[in-house]
DNA sequence: CCTTGACCTTCAAGTCACTGGAAGCCCATA
DNA sequence: TATGGGCTTCCAGTGACTTGAAGGTCAAGG
């Protein structure tokens, strides 16, 4: 498999493929006569293994701490249950951020006629010094 | 006030306040004898400004739109409605995003027993095809 | 008078996770 | 044989800063 149809089998792009090469997250593809990448099963897994973790928000540190716990058969569930834990927390402690951007946005629109007058709750709440 | 004033004053930290003037969010500040940076009422507005709708997840170019529509007098509330009403529905996505992250997170987690044995749904889960 | 420490200045580079583009080789098909 | 696509490398750009280095300025203490 060239590295077009890898990205093609695992939804990762040829040029990230390169990337996480480049930075050590996947060992050095093995290369075909002519210079090309070349993967097989395993790779295609690992590559999988990355895009849903990438998915799920991980960083790509983490997604290499989990690429190691995925290979290490002595392993605890507790190290992985840990760092699944603490990426929750990051997780509901920016969804609150969210939420509370929102809820103020929303106050704000509300309160916005949204005419063709220049007046403005919006922007006096943001220039008003408090 | 110096830009260490200016940064305690707005809570935008001296080397942002550079950075914001070198990438023209805000025009060069008046130059002291000595070269250093001066600070007034109407700069430390601004900034105040920048760091209000910063901190509402605007980004720096929509925060450059809302300063221009602050600044002109003959802005529609529209205008200004429009931007925070495309922002509410970029931020309430990421909310979205987040949320379905976080209940497959916690699904997994409450099927990983968490102890000394490498056995973990978590990762069966990561690894599976499909 | 001198030193110390806290300011300030600039510019370059690092962060995160890619993404885009340029220049050039390789290969299958019409 | 020409064309078009895929592959290679390396460099630069994104967003929004942050860090660090090297050096100028200033007020206070010994």
């Amino acid at each position: 498999m060239n590295i077009g149809a890898a990205a093609e089998a695992t939804g990762v792009p040829p040029k990230t493929i390169r990337y996480y090469e480049s930075i050590g997250l996947i060992p050095p593809a093995t290369r075909a006569e002519n210079g090309y990448r070349h993967y097989t099963g395993f790779d295609i897994e690992t590559l999988k293994f990355i895009q849903r973790t990438r998915h799920l928000g991980f960083s790509v540190k983490d997604v290499g701490g989990l690429l190691a716990l995925w290979h290490d058969k002595d392993r605890t569930s507790a190290s992985v249950k840990a760092l699944a834990l603490n990426h929750i927390s990051d997780v509901e402690q920016r969804i609150q951020e969210l939420d509370t951007i929102r809820k103020t946005l929303i106050d704000l629109t509300e309160r916005c006629h949204g005419d063709d007058r220049p007046e403005c709750p919006i922007l006096d709440e943001f220039a008003t010094s408090d």
